[in-house]
Formats: structure tokens, sequence, C-alpha cells
RNA sequence: GCGCUCGUAGCUCAAUGGAUAGAGCAUCUGACUACGGAUCAGAAGGUUGUGGGUUCGACUCCCGCCGAGCGCACCA
């Protein structure tokens, strides 16, 4: 609201003064320091050279005009250091911000600016031979809150797995589940995890001992991929289409992109395969797409695969893959330009670097191939979905994250999940106190926030005002450690507000100024937490105390849910 | 060797090219007989790996070097 104003008015002043709009926009940011005022613009360092003049001359006909058009809620506006014009408002603007909370309500920080847009999110993607692995829940939580902030921003988002059915992966997986069936060891480079002997016992129990090669894998295949359904079940995840990569041989899809390549002259033979010229596009090498066996490589499943995607209507798709993968990404890219689509690049692939596993002080590897693995289950186990979540989120995807099992087990009652939700539950907590006090709240409109003057409520209110810049930011970036930052930060506040001011007092305006305001913080906790596929619980389950002796029976603590 | 990514407080990590680089953990000092102390107030902690460059302004962009991870298949 008053940014919209502050910016329109900026915008106004720029014609006024007979200056150019920058290219990327009138710039209005939240100064880092206090004392440079509630809002700043560094607009005029953007105009500098205009015309020869300086950047602070330039600010100064900039703030004429606006001290001309008598801005709402300015009550000075100051140019500092090399040509900022810095806003100083008073205190009154951030009652506009709980209105437009409480009126918007659950549409507070949501946006319509990619309505029209559908896009198809591929995340995770695990092959569907064995359970997800711990790292592999990175992907999940991720994926998860990246598609809650398209759909934010008013996109149609599509989640979608991959299912590598069709490869000799699946073969391997197979015959590693028919030797454990039969008490054998795997064959070479075969899956070594003890979970396939698991597997292979109940695989037996089912079918019994007439087993084929065939029957194994396609037993296994499925129990796999209910595993898989079952574990992001329990993380509460859903996709929403499994896309079995056998359905593309079985249409001939894979058959028909490599003629449509061929024949838009995109492919040329050689050592009696066929390859694709990805160079023509910009990748660092051609790729072979049919081998001299005459059998297509995973990139052409692959492009078929995407070329699906895009014929079934996506206006854009995003794929999130492990760091590993990265060498990937230009043979995909390419060839799909080569098909016709892009630039921009389709699908945009997001890289995530990957998770190490850490026990007991040592690095575990991860990897269905060669032993035993640490699954999402087994943390499921012993955590809160909501703490492995928020764990996940915490970080940028630039960043390569250490999972420290003992850490995130042993001090999961220290999860920053926890400091957030508790928030919540004591705005929860107030407003059951204010019923019980027979305490009715009046609307809004009737209701003087002028008395909303400490500087608690101030701040908590300037930091709610960043939310819906936050969401914007956070789905633009694909970042949702964005949402994190900010609901820990708004979370701090709101508990540094509620040790400093008592929300039910004696003050009967003041309290139903508070009450609303404390509404207003409602409405931003529980969205952010939403758009990170958290919980937000009106009540926190006892936590045990160790300072009395007495407290011998363990209380559940994990029984929190919104 | 080539390519991609990453080096920020003791540790784990934030920071659309903006002003004085911020949190949490750990350490230290404190807090209401009141809405839930899973809380709050404060202290201390930094040559943003390193050397150049671009810019009014660089953790951020460019180049070199050092270090780490990951890729360089007619595997998937």
């Amino acid at each position: 609201m008053i940014r919209d104003r502050l910016t329109h008015s900026l915008r106004d002043a720029l014609t006024a003064a007979g200056l150019p709009e920058p290219p990327a926009g009138v710039p209005l940011d939240v100064p880092k320091h206090r004392e440079q005022g509630d809002f700043s613009s560094n607009v005029a360092l953007q105009l500098k050279g205009h015309d020869g003049a300086s950047p602070r001359e330039i600010a100064t006909r900039i703030r004429d005009e606006l001290v001309k058009a008598k801005v709402a809620h300015v009550v000075e506006i100051e140019i500092a250091g090399p040509g900022f014009l810095n806003f100083h408002l008073d205190p009154a603007w951030t009652h506009d911000v709980v209105r437009e909370a409480v009126a918007e309500g659950e549409r507070y920080g949501r946006s319509e600016v990619l309505a029209g847009q559908r896009i198809n999110l591929e995340f995770v993607s695990s092959n569907p031979t064995g359970p997800l692995h711990a790292g592999g829940g990175r992907w999940v939580a991720v994926g998860d809150a990246i598609a809650n902030l398209l759909a934010a921003q008013g996109a149609e988002v599509h989640r979608e797995y991959y299912l590598n059915d069709a490869g000799n992966q699946l073969d391997t997986f197979g015959a590693s589940l028919l030797a454990r069936a039969r008490g054998e060891q795997p064959p070479e480079l075969g899956y070594m995890g003890n979970y396939v002997i698991e597997m292979a016992e109940r695989m037996k129990a089912e079918l019994g001992d007439d087993l084929t090669l065939e029957t194994a894998r396609e037993w296994g295949y499925l129990d796999a991929v209910r595993e898989l359904r079952d574990d992001l079940a329990r993380i509460g995840v859903v996709f929403d289409t499994w896309f079995s990569e056998r359905l593309l041989h079985e249409r001939d899809d894979v058959n028909d992109v490599l003629n449509t390549l061929s024949e838009a002259g995109h492919t040329f033979d050689q050592d009696g395969a066929k390859w694709l010229r990805t160079t023509e596009f910009g990748d660092s090498r051609d790729r072979v797409v049919v081998r001299s066996d005459g059998t297509p490589t995973y990139l052409a499943a692959d492009l078929a695969y995407h070329r699906d995607k895009m014929r079934r209507g996506f206006t854009h798709l995003i794929d999130i893959w492990g760091a590993d993968h990265h060498g990937q990404v230009k043979s995909l890219q390419t060839g799909m330009q080569a098909l016709g689509y892009g630039p921009p690049a389709e699908p945009e692939i997001l890289l995530g670097q990957l998770v190490k596993l850490v026990r007991a002080g040592e690095v575990v590897r991860i990897s269905k191939r060669t032993g035993n693995i640490i699954t999402l289950a087994d943390i499921l186990d012993d955590v809160d979905p909501d703490v492995v979540r928020m764990t996940f989120l915490l970080l940028s995807i630039d960043s390569p994250q250490t999972f420290d099992l003992d850490v995130v087990t042993a001090q999961s009652m220290e999860n920053p999940v926890y400091y957030v939700q508790y928030a919540h539950a004591r705005v929860a907590s107030i407003a059951r106190r204010a019923a019980e006090a027979g305490i009715v709240v009046r609307p809004l409109d009737t209701v003087d926030l002028g008395v909303l003057q400490h500087v608690r409520e101030h701040e908590l209110l300037r930091s709610l005002d960043g939310y819906p810049d936050a969401v914007r930011d956070a789905a633009e970036m694909r970042a949702p450690q964005k949402i994190s930052t900010w609901v820990r930060e708004f979370a701090a506040r709101f508990h540094s507000f509620y040790r400093e001011c008592r929300v039910i007092t004696d003050d009967a305006e003041l309290t139903q100024a508070r009450l609303w305001l404390v509404e207003s913080c409602r409405i931003g906790l529980r969205s952010a937490l939403e758009l990170l596929g958290v919980s937000a619980p009106d009540v926190m389950a006892q936590l045990e105390t160790d300072d009395t002796d007495d407290a011998g029976e363990a209380n559940d603590t994990d029984g929190v849910d919104g």
C-alpha cells in the first residue's frame, strides 16, 4: 500500500522534474539501518550523468517535486550519502499494514503476476530402485516449497515425478532382487543395500519361489514406487503426475523425436551412431542419441519426455536436479532448442548442491548401489516432518548442506521451526485468553489503531510489511530460504513484542487494537509456514523440563498440528 | 587437463550492485509472582580464501591464483 503510493509518487516526481524512469523501474528499498528512514530510493544514483547533473542535484530536484506533491505519511525526505532519497514516515503508516493484511486475509502476500502461466515442476525423480535417501529429502522440501511459491504468484503449478523405468538400472535392480531371493550375492555393480534383502523376503512371501528376472524386476519396481509414494506422503508431498518413461517408448515418442530432429537436419551419423548437433546451439560437444547397436540414449528419451511436457500445454518447465547432473543441463536445453523450444531455455534447470550426511562425525556415503543407506523414512522415524522440512529450507540451494543426523535428532527441539511455530501458538493462545475473558473483538473499522505507538509494534509491522516482497523475491529467484529467513525474523519481532507489550489489559481500546495487530501477525505467520509446507499449530505440546527430578514420564512432543 | 558450483564470526548459515556485512548455535552478563520462559534484553566475536580490475559504490560482476565438491560415456 504505502510502497505503491511512494513508488507512484516517485514516478510522478520524475516526470515533473523532467527525468526519465530507469529501465528497471523505480527502485524503492527498505534500508538496513533505521536512521536511514523507513524507505529509500537510489533512483538519483541510477540517473547520474543525466544532463550532466550530479546524483545529489538530481535527488534534490526529485525531492522538491515530492515535497510539492505532499505524499501521505511522509514527514521528511532526506538526501543522504552519494544521493539516496530517504523517506522518513510517521509511525501511523504501519497501521495501514494491519488493515491490509486483515483485508486480504489468506491472500496476503500473494499476487497474480504469474496468472495464466502453467508451470510444470519436476523434482525428486529418484530412480524406482529403492527408498528415498535422506539427502533426497532436500529436493522434496525445496521442490514442494517452490511449487507453493509459484502458485502464490498466481501460476498453475503441476508437480511431476519422472520414473526412469525403462533403462538398464531397473534390470540391474531386478537381478539384484532375484539374487537376494535366491540367497545369492547381487551381480557385480548391482544393488548391494540391505533393503534389497528385506524386499526380497517380502517378494518371496508374496510371489513364492517361482521367480524370473522379469517378475522380480516388475515386483520390485511396483514395490519401490509404492514406498516412494508412502515416504513422500509422510512428509506431506503429493505429485500430480508420475510419468513413466516406458510410455514414451510404447508410444514410439522417442523414435518420433529422433525423426523430427533428423528431418530438421540437426543429426549426423558417425561411427555407426546417430549424433545430435547440439554444438549448433552452444553445447560444448555433440551428443549421441542413438548408439551403434540401434538403441536410443537417455538424452533421446529425455528430449521426448520434455517435448511431451510442452505438448501437454505447459507454458514453462522447471526441473530441479542435483548438482552432480550439471553436465547434462546444456545437452538437454540445446536439444530442446533443436526441437524448437526456446530460447529462453526450456526446461529451466535448478541445480541444487548435494547433501552431505554426517553421523558420529563421519561422512556417510549415500548410494543405493554400494551398501547401506540412510533413508528419508529413517529420519522421519526420529524427527517431526516439520523439522525435516525446515532443516532443508534454511539454506540456499547453492550451498552444499551438511546434514548431521546426530545434531538434527538430538537437537530437534531446538530447531528453528519451533521458534516460529511457538509465535503462532502464542497468537492463538492470546485469542483463547481474550475469549475466556469475555472480550468481544469489534470490527476493525471501529477500532482506533492510532493507539499502537510502541516501538515494538512499529518494528513488528514494518517486518510484516516486507512479507509480500519476500514472497515475490523468493518466487522469482526460486529461493524458498528467503521465506524461512523472513519468517524467523518476523517471529523474533513477535516474541520481542510479546515480552514487552501485553495484549489483554484493562485499557479496552488498546486491547482491541492489539488483538487486531496480533491477528495480522497470525495471517503472516500462517501464510509463510504454509508456503514452506510446515504446520501452524495453535498449541505446542508441553516441553519436558529437566530442572525437576519428578518429570519421569516421557511426554510426547511430536503431536503438534494445525 | 577442461568444465560447472562453492569458499562469509569458533561452528551452521543469511545478505535484488547500495550506506555501518546479519542471524542461530556455542561463550559471557542480565529479565516480569501478568496473555505459555520452546521466550526476552545485552556483551563479545569479521582483512567476506587471496591478488588485481570494472563502478560514485563490490560478499555480489570480470580476470589470475589457492582450496573444496561435482562432472567430463555409444551409463542412467
